[in-house]
RNA sequence: CGGGGCGUAGCGCAGCCUGGUAGCGCAUCUGCUUUGGGAGCAGAGGGUCGCAGGUUCAAAUCCUGCCGCCCCGACCA
């Protein structure tokens, strides 16, 4: 027995000293030797053992909730704080606990990955801004009460961002002179605040949200055409990366005008605006990862192929148009909007002189486009398109665990050898495993696991170690069979 | 910002009408028994009853003000 362990689920984090991490990176000795003093100094992780490790259950912050607080309305919400995702601080604003932290980092990580692809270039600005830019572009009093506004102890006016056209373009005019350091796209992602007046829905609908924001500025409105495709196709593929099936739909563009703003929605039961497609959407295929960025005419061909249908949300919706799609072709459902990209033209640098010379002699406005994405609302929003009765099923690329190794004995010699091995072997293989090593119960262990959606089980037990197996659960469809660990381990990896 | 509702243990709730020892379930801790789908028994800890005034011998309960949160509408990534 392991006694005088913890084996709750608020367990502390007591680490031991000198660990290493199963990607054999050594963990920051400093925050676990206790021992280490000025004279005796730190030992270093190197020669030391790999077990234990802090992904075992037993010494996570994982605050699992049998019942969801009253507040939460809507599906995803109830889960994130059954799941002990997230803590409500006030309004519309949320701590990240550990689970729903890791979420949140790899939908960053893909959201990254393909606007590099792209050819975007990240930067980060900070969340605080002062109200002096805002002035230039005129969009200090036409934003309204959305913008928070602070004072430091200067009576500075300053606010927290609510997105960030003006400083980019701050940043593009003061070093960028050129026609030809054009195309340029500068993107981060970084925390925003807007203050609506009802947060509601948890992280789909906060006051402080991720958000990706890239920022495209070009010489001419061809160029910016080719530039906003580019973010088009980079979004067609993150999202599927994701696991989703996001439709472009035409977009308001407001006294620009065009063609040239489209949101991306997602399908799911619970979302908040009503939307029409053709069916074809639900079978298009992604573009290749080895798309070429630079060749405007492969992606205006791509992009084409995806707006040559008909899409709309209930503001920009055309009945009759809809109406003239035999009906069998016709979609109608609930969608929720996890991407916005438009083009704006020369309206902020125009409002703030951010021009380049052209190769005609002669300082040409910049025309720009924003591209955003919001990470912390996909978390809610990939649950609502991805759960079941039971919980969260993750789809594979966001899960923030690979493989939860279930171990139905805490306590057995057998069980916990066993365990422990799968998981050495698991983080070895370059996966995320999650140790439930608690002492609980079977049903207690199954019912975490599932509620946590992540998307492969191990179940280890003693009736099954008998006969070198253990059993191998796929969240998503409930499959299970049985397998030696090795093979566990292979098909888990084969993904 | 209009309309409504709710603040009692980490979560879900009762108690308030009719003032008098602050309760229940889950969770947490201890012990024993259990052990493949959220175990059983026995015990324990945890509360300035949102805050501040007021009425009263006495306030979770009645009155006033404030704060917070939630829902509907308008708004929005």
């Amino acid at each position: 027995m392991r006694t005088g362990q913890s084996r709750g689920l608020f367990a502390s984090c007591r680490r031991f000293a000198g660990l290493i991490s199963p990607f054999g990176l050594p963990f920051r000795d400093e925050w676990f030797d206790s021992r280490a003093s000025p004279t005796r100094p730190r030992r270093f992780a190197a020669a030391l053992p790999v077990t234990p490790s802090p992904m075992y259950l037993s010494r996570y912050l994982l605050p699992i909730a049998r019942e969801a607080p009253r507040e939460a309305e809507i599906v995803s919400h109830q889960l994130m704080l059954r799941s002990g995702m997230i803590r409500q601080q006030a309004a519309g604003i949320y701590s990240w606990l550990p689970l729903g932290l890791k979420v949140l980092r790899r939908i960053e990580r893909i959201v990254r990955e393909e606007q590099d692809r792209a050819g975007a270039i990240e930067i980060l600005m900070p969340t605080i801004q002062s109200a002096d830019l805002w002035r230039e572009s005129g969009r200090y009093d036409a934003y309204g009460k959305e913008m928070l506004r602070i004072e430091d102890r200067h009576e500075r006016e300053m606010l927290f961002g609510p997105t960030n056209e003006e400083m980019v373009t701050d940043i593009f005019r003061t070093y960028v002179k050129s026609y030809k350091d054009l195309p340029l796209n500068l993107y981060h992602v970084q925390w925003k605040f807007r203050d609506e007046v009802r947060p509601r829905f948890g992280v789909m609908r906060s006051r402080e949200f991720l958000m990706k924001d890239a920022y495209s500025f070009d010489l001419d409105q061809a160029g910016a055409r080719h530039s906003y495709n580019r973010m088009f196709v980079a979004y067609l593929r993150t999202f599927a990366r994701l696991g989703l099936k996001a439709i472009p739909m035409r977009a308001d563009t407001g006294p620009i005008g065009g063609d040239l703003s489209h949101e991306f929605i997602i399908l799911a039961s619970t979302g908040e605006s009503e939307v029409f497609c053709h069916k074809d959407f639900l079978e298009m295929t992604t573009p290749p990862a080895d798309v070429d960025f630079d060749d405007a005419g492969v992606l205006q061909a791509i992009v084409n192929d995806w707006t040559g249908r008909y899409a709309a949300t209930s503001e920009m919706h055309d009945t009759a148009a809809f109406a003239a799609l035999p009906e069998a072709e016709q979609v109608s459902a609930r969608g929720i909007e996890v991407g916005h990209i438009f083009y704006f033209g020369t309206k902020y640098s125009a409002a703030m002189g951010a021009r380049v010379m052209g190769p005609d002699g002669h300082e040409h406005e910049v025309h720009m486009g924003s591209y955003g994405i919001g990470p912390s609302r996909l978390v809610a929003a990939l649950i609502e398109a991805s759960h079941d009765e039971a919980g969260i099923v993750w789809p594979d690329a966001v899960a923030p665990f690979d493989v939860a190794i279930l171990n139905l004995r805490s306590g057995d010699a057998g069980t916990d050898a066993a365990c422990r091995d799968l998981y050495g072997a698991c983080a070895r293989a370059g996966l995320d495993p999650l140790y439930d090593d608690r002492d609980e119960r079977a049903g207690a262990k199954f019912a975490t696991a599932d509620l946590i959606g992540v998307p492969w089980q191990v179940i280890v037990g003693p009736k099954g170690l008998a006969e070198g197996k253990v059993e191998l659960k796929r969240r998503a469809s409930g499959e299970r069979v049985s397998l030696t660990p090795d093979e566990a381990l292979r098909r888990v990896s084969a993904l």
